[in-house]
DNA sequence: AGGGCAACCCGGACGC
DNA sequence: TGCGTCCGGGTTGCCC
C-alpha cells in the first residue's frame, strides 16, 4: 500500500526516466481504471511528451506536452514498472505507455487503484480535499498543533486521514507514532506541546528517511533497480507484532482502532 | 465530528 | 500440484 515514500521513489525514478519521453502507443486491458472511454484516452494521450513527474500526497501525476495530466493512485497492490526494450513481463498491466524507444511504462495490479487523465481543473477538484503535504513548506508546527487540537479522536486514524495530512497510510502513522513516542490511541486534542513538537519532527524525519531506503515496496521500478524496497528491514513496529521493539526490548503489540490495525510498542510509546 | 460499516476488487495466503 | 475460500487494504459514501 504505497504511501509518501514509495510515491516519491517512483516519483523520483520516473522523473529520471521516462521525462521528454514521447508516448507511441497506449494499452488499457482495464478499462475500469481509467476515468474516459478507452477510445478518448487514447487520443489524448498517445503522440504526447511527458514533460513533467510529480505527486501529491500518495498520488503520482504525469504531466503530458497537451496540458493533460495522467495521475495515478495505486491502492492496495498496484505498482509501477519501467521495462528495458524487449523486455518481458509475467504480468499483462493494467495500463501500459509504450515509449518510441520501446521502453514501456506498465500500471500493473490496478484493481482499486486508478490512472485517470484530467485537465488541470479537474486536477485540482480531484486533490481539493486534501490536507498539507507533510514534507512541503506549508507543513509548519504551529499548523500541525492548530488542527490537532480541533480533532476529538485517537491520533493514530488521524494520521491517515488524507484531509488531514496528505500522504501518510496505515504503516507509516505507525512508525512516525513510534519515533515521536506516542501511543496511537492518545486522543489528539490531549497532547502536550512538547509531543506536538516530537510528532511535527518525527513525521518528515521517518517519511525522508523511508525515501532514502527506498520505501517499503516489494517489487523493483526496472531491471537493476536495487533503491526501491530498501526500506522493507527498516520498519521498526509495522507488521511486528509480539516482536521486540528495537528501541527497548518491549514486545510490539497490535491493536484496532477505528477499524485500522495499530502496531506499537507498549513499553516506550506512551 | 467521528466511529462503524459496506462496497469496491482480486492477488495471495491458507486449508484441504 | 490444484481448487476453494477468505482476507486485506485505501477510499468513498452512508448511517448513527
Amino acid at each position: 500500500m504505497p504511501e509518501i515514500p514509495e510515491m516519491e521513489v517512483y516519483k523520483r525514478q520516473l522523473s529520471q526516466t521516462i521525462m521528454h519521453k514521447k508516448i507511441v502507443e497506449v494499452i488499457v486491458n482495464r478499462e475500469k481504471a481509467i476515468n474516459i472511454p478507452t477510445a478518448e484516452f487514447k487520443e489524448l494521450v498517445n503522440e504526447q511528451l511527458i514533460v513533467f513527474v510529480s505527486r501529491r500526497g500518495k498520488h503520482i501525476i504525469i504531466t503530458l506536452g497537451n496540458g493533460y495530466y495522467l495521475v495515478g493512485h495505486l491502492m492496495l497492490g498496484g505498482r509501477i514498472y519501467l521495462a528495458q526494450p524487449g523486455e518481458k513481463l509475467k504480468t499483462s498491466g493494467s495500463v501500459i505507455f509504450t515509449f518510441r524507444d520501446e521502453s514501456k511504462l506498465f500500471f500493473i495490479n490496478l484493481r482499486l487503484g486508478w490512472l485517470h487523465l484530467y485537465t488541470e481543473t479537474e486536477m485540482d477538484r480531484a486533490f481539493a480535499g486534501l490536507g498539507p503535504e507533510p514534507l512541503g513548506p506549508f507543513f509548519t508546527e504551529e499548523l500541525l498543533s492548530t488542527k490537532l487540537a480541533q480533532k476529538r479522536g485517537a491520533i493514530k486514524p488521524l494520521l491517515t486521514d488524507q484531509e488531514f495530512i496528505a500522504g501518510i497510510g496505515n504503516c507509516y502513522s505507525d512508525e512516525i507514532l513510534f519515533e515521536a513516542k506516542i501511543k496511537p490511541d492518545r486522543k489528539a486534542k490531549e497532547l502536550n506541546s512538547d509531543e506536538v513538537k516530537r510528532l511535527f519532527f518525527a513525521i518528515p524525519s521517518v517519511l525522508k528517511e523511508a525515501i532514502n531506503n527506498g520505501g517499503y515496496m516489494e517489487k523493483p521500478f526496472s531491471l537493476g533497480d536495487n533503491w526501491t524496497g530498501g526500506h522493507n528491514e527498516h520498519l521498526q513496529v509495522y507488521d511486528r507484532e509480539g516482536q521486540p521493539c528495537y528501541r527497548c526490548s518491549g514486545l510490539v503489540q497490535l491493536i484496532t482502532l477505528s477499524g485500522k490495525k495499530s502496531y506499537y510498542c507498549p513499553s516506550c510509546q506512551k
